[in-house]
DNA sequence: GCCAAAGTGGTAAAAAGTGGGAGAAAATGG
DNA sequence: CCATTTTCTCCCACTTTTTACCACTTTGGC
């Protein structure tokens, strides 16, 4: 499981240095091979490839004619670049996700489980506090998973 | 299976050259030859020559009374047309393809499996804000495979 | 404070991308 | 049916980008 927050930095040509706690379980689940997508909320997602390929099958499984099956393929693997880490544990972006995501130099890398989310670093702070503050947040109108959830 | 989001250019003769990283599995996968046709979101398909065979095969054995699939017959088979890749691993477009699809200079080349879409850059841009941008995409209405999607 | 590891930036060679031109083929018009 | 013009195609040359490698700086642990 990926987890935690890291501010990381996009260099000039758009490398990034992966922490280095992440690194050996990289190099293993999937030889350093990674794959980047694009989420809605205009952030980045980053897959080892093994966990990105399962993704991508049940994607390209769903029927082409449904219109939000056609969209979410088109984002998904449309966007999806294989990257893969260099002798120093970076992964280059290519251009189209870095203007996609809006990065530039400072960003944050976010443990998420089977994947990382990357945003740019202002966009990532402005958008946590509206979550924090968002009054329907306070628990009005949950899904039932979320009402009995206790933490 | 081919991914990711690439900004080409075309040359003022209509040529665009084909992203290196695809090159070698067009040039395994039908000699180089490609197919290209239309979209109904106005843009172009472009599969490998064995990929499209098929799919015009089962185009074809359509019924030929049904209203809606003489029109796909129509569109798709009706404007197909096979391209070479030339020494430099570009293909060129004929004109007919680019007026449908707006394509004058800048585009993006968006892999989707066993095809690519080729969009007009402006066009992709607007299109893809609007789906993002899309309530509708939010889970209210999802057809059952979405359901349960975990990304 | 010192050593090791991680992070950062730069450079040079190679590859990819881009544009143009000459000859061939096709289209047009008399 | 021939001549002229236009379009197309193939090839070459140049520019830009990419990529692999190297060197230095900074950080953190012992």
């Amino acid at each position: 499981m990926f987890r935690g927050a890291s501010k990381v930095t996009l260099d000039s040509k758009g490398r990034l240095a992966v922490p280095s706690r992440y690194r050996d379980r990289l190099a293993t689940r999937g030889d350093g091979h990674l794959v980047a997508t694009v989420d809605r909320d205009y952030c980045l997602l980053i897959y080892p490839l093994p966990d990105w390929e399962e993704i991508e099958r049940k994607l390209v499984r769903l029927p082409s004619l449904n219109k939000q099956a056609r969209r979410l393929q088109r984002l998904m693997v449309g966007y999806a670049t294989e990257l893969e880490m260099d002798g120093h544990g970076r992964i280059l972006l290519s251009r189209e996700l870095r203007e996609f995501a809006g990065l530039d130099r400072q960003a944050m890398l976010i443990g998420q489980g089977n994947k990382f989310e990357l945003w740019d670093e202002d966009r990532w702070n402005t958008r946590r506090d509206e979550w924090l503050s968002d009054e329907e947040a306070d628990g009005a109108g949950l899904p039932a998973e979320l009402e009995s959830l206790s933490l």
